[in-house]
DNA sequence: TCGGAATAACTACAGATGTAGTCAGTAGTT
DNA sequence: AACTACTGACTACATCTGTAGTTATTCCGA
């Protein structure tokens, strides 16, 4: 089980899942735009990251490169589950109905769902 | 915009959505089995959905009958729509692909999703 | 009418979260 | 060798969350 990942944690496993192993002072500079975050906030979000196990630190020399130690497809795996599991009863298909009917699906989404689950039967 | 919702309150809000208007006994009364909480927790829960605008009350003599003031459904558009957005850059399809993938689809799923989207287009 | 039970309002409190500030050590520069 | 800038470690603090306890009021039954 991966732990519980806050929101703003979320956005610097991002960057880390795009690319890593970095430093602090480069996952600042990568979310700056994005969040407008302090290197402070940065480097707290990853120390709390680090507790949890969820990124590797690795020192090189005074500072530290940090990496993923998650998976982005394991992580997505426990937050879809979770997310089904708390709001569709756990099941997809009601929740493809729930975003079809809020128009959440496009005429092209629709035709490329179609053309994936069509792969997955072989 | 629909107020956030945390986990704890998404319980009370779901019995309030299967039935209403409820006491605060019956609330408790229907998340006792489930959840184990206490008359006070379901009352505090029932006072942060109320400040939060998301119920409603009614006085009834001495006491309160909640109801929802939010459809379930416009709930969940927003909270699967906020969910879309974050893990999966809004797109839908890169979820189903996701969920198919990690073995979280059916051949029934898989069955029904396609039915759906037939009668979708048609 | 009086006392107990029910009920809302208020208070509590620890842990998580968002968002930093401060401090102390170290590496590189002069 | 001394100073400065970068960096991790520790501290801070308001808000949200989960989970109640306490208090004051009010209604119903004896």
């Amino acid at each position: 089980m991966v732990e519980r990942i806050s929101d703003a944690e979320h956005e610097i496993m991002e960057v880390l899942w795009e690319k890593a192993p970095l430093t602090a002072t480069e996952v600042a500079d990568r979310v700056a735009d994005a969040k407008g975050w302090s290197l402070q906030t940065v480097k707290t979000l990853l120390s709390r990251l680090a507790a949890k196990a969820v990124i590797g630190t690795e020192r090189d020399g005074r500072r530290f490169q940090y990496s993923p130690l998650v998976e982005r497809d394991t992580y997505l795996a426990g937050v879809s589950r979770k997310f089904v599991d708390r709001l569709f009863g756990g099941k997809v298909t009601p929740l493809v109905a729930h975003l079809a009917e809020a128009d959440e699906l496009s005429d092209d989404d629709i035709r490329e769902i179609e053309e994936l689950l069509r792969e997955l039967k072989g």
